[in-house]
DNA sequence: AGCCGATGGTGAAACGATTAACTTATGGTG
DNA sequence: CACCATAAGTTAATCGTTTCACCATCGGCT
């Protein structure tokens, strides 16, 4: 491995010299500074290592995202993609890469604490979605690495990014009471660690651990008042994990315990499951029930669902230039997003 | 920050002895080992830093993921994600984090060389679909970073995962085929580094940099061949970029050049795009006309569109599986999977 | 002439961990 | 009882950079 030092000797300047020109230093003149670049490209030293210059300075070049579980399921997840590509966006203009890390590990029973985020394998992270009082959440709050909370504005004193989950919501709950449905099924993903499929109560959902459940039942009940709809006329199930297979079970008990003309989704992934569950059995959508999701994944038009407009990248976009800000020992500390209705094809009156 | 001297001295044993515990040495007893891991739990030490530990002993904890251009565009290509899950699987259960690289900067002119590739901010790389002769993949090669390379063989020595392509494209163009088209239109995603869109004769695409175009036309001419199909009545347009935006371009190119009742695409992102077009003009798939992709994502189940199917996140398993392999001084070198033909509802004989 | 402030450089001490080589008990064996 | 292998530690060198504290040289000013 060819290091500063064979440059420097290379270009028979010291170590000090090497490492000012790559820091592009005033304390090197800028021919001195080609001189050594053009050295150090013939020896073919690719630039300072990043463990010895992390090791000293502190800095590692990187940053990461904390996703929920496994970025093994995070990564099936448009709305995760979506993100991490507004974070590599800006990341990458200032050559910083992006590490996806699991959320899961904070320091099993038998094994030593052991996170390589904690470790410093990053300068900062993104988390996103994962559950306060997280215990990995925690320790990074604990020691003070830099972060941002995306979609969880409530983490003590992190700067976060999130959009109003209340109001987009109300928008859209507020969109099937006006079309006129009375009877309507409500898909929530996820309240807590548990990941099984269930029918839910109003207290249940009210009680998630997951502030973002709370948040858009709130505006569903909102939206239920201000169209004077009874509480009891919506059925809820929780879905437990965000992908279509539990999508497709909460359909298939919601069906079986309640006869909604519509059915509300907090994420297209549920919405889109639930379309495809209910063409099987034949019912049309809108005709015999109405669908509405949550985001505008790339699918949803595709598809033509209706479903909430969230700016995904732009969360990632705003995330991380947030924490570079503070990396580089800025202030800034949140950033407010907008949400929209997007009518499409599969919500229209109930039919009758 | 609290390092393993402040553990050492806190429990009263050598810096050595503590990092022999941490690295579960038996050089170190299992109840002093876990004396001090609790020492350690008290302190607040989250482990041996990642610097350090690096610096020291050449392993840092994470592999990446190198993709064409900027992982700006990859993040939007669900066959990139799936592959990353494929990978992150891995990788996780190995307590290896996953980090994203842009295959564009390789050390631009006025600045000095620098990537955090070659700079060791991974300990290997997957290389997914990045032209071979790419200055990133050559100066990756001279280093002897340890890397693994999806869907192109071809890089000098280098270990890789891949599928045939060109039996797959022989599949789909054979079930097109053996429907009883004669006026087949095709459109491939890339040929080189131009990003524009545009018409391309078999010269063209014979001529390609991109390894993928070239094995897969060779299998479209297979199938061709061997239905006694003249290849004049092949219409090709390259479509230049892997989005929905190229893909709408390439058909509306198509059409108003030729007169195709078939349209095979080397992606389901552009077969998608396709239909999306054809519908906006009024014509039906497959009456009037049948759209075949390749790669089967999830969208292509979700609205039925026939593909090649191959396994992605297979693929990205086998990547890191090589790569963890190689990194531990194994010696695996490669691994081929098999694609399969999937008829949904976008494929059906001519009209008349 | 003498002094001063830039400019462009050097030397050497960290940074936090790993690991080869050495040391000291401890117990087992002939 | 002497001898030795093993277990459980310790010491110290080393990894590649960064950066603080110094130092020389030189032109310009009084």
């Amino acid at each position: 491995m060819v290091t500063m030092k064979d440059v420097a000797k290379a270009a028979g300047v010291s170590v000090a010299t090497v490492s000012y020109a790559f820091s592009k230093s005033s304390k090197v003149s800028a021919t001195q500074r080609e001189r050594i670049y053009s050295v150090a490209a013939d020896l073919g030293y690719a630039g300072p290592n990043i463990a010895g210059s992390s090791l000293r300075s502190g800095r590692i070049g990187a940053v990461g995202v904390i996703v929920p579980d496994s970025p093994v399921q995070a990564l099936e997840d448009p709305s995760v993609t979506l993100l991490m590509k507004g974070i590599a966006e800006i990341g990458n203009s200032a050559d910083i890469a992006l590490t996806l890390f699991p959320a899961s590990r904070g320091g099993a029973a038998d094994s030593p604490p052991n996170s390589l985020v904690l470790r410093g394998l990053v300068d900062g992270v993104v988390i996103h979605n994962v559950p306060d009082g997280h215990p990995l959440v925690e320790a990074i709050i604990a020691r003070g690495i830099p972060a941002v909370v995306v979609d969880s504005p409530r983490s003590a004193g992190l700067p976060f990014v999130a959009i109003d989950d209340r109001n987009g919501a109300y928008l859209q709950m507020d969109h099937i009471l006006k079309l006129g449905h009375r009877r309507v099924g409500i898909i929530v993903d996820k309240l807590d660690q548990r990941t099984d499929c269930r029918m839910a109560t109003l207290d249940d959902v009210g009680a998630a651990t997951e502030r973002n459940a709370r948040e858009r039942l709130a505006g569903y009940l909102d939206a239920a008042r201000d169209h004077h709809l009874p509480v009891e006329d919506l059925s809820i199930v929780v879905a437990g994990n965000i992908d279509r297979a539990a999508g497709d079970e909460a359909t298939r008990i919601l069906l079986e315990f309640a006869q909604p003309t519509a059915l509300v989704a907090t994420s297209d992934v549920h919405a889109v499951a639930a379309w495809q569950v209910l063409r099987e059995r034949g019912l049309a959508v809108p005709g015999d029930m109405s669908v509405i999701g949550f985001d505008d994944a790339p699918v949803a038009e595709l598809l033509g669902l209706s479903t909430i407009h969230q700016p995904i990248v732009e969360k990632g976009r705003a995330a991380a230039t947030i924490l570079l800000d503070r990396l580089g020992g800025g202030t800034r500390t949140r950033s407010l997003m907008k949400t929209s209705l997007v009518v499409r094809a599969s919500t229209a009156p109930p039919r009758g």
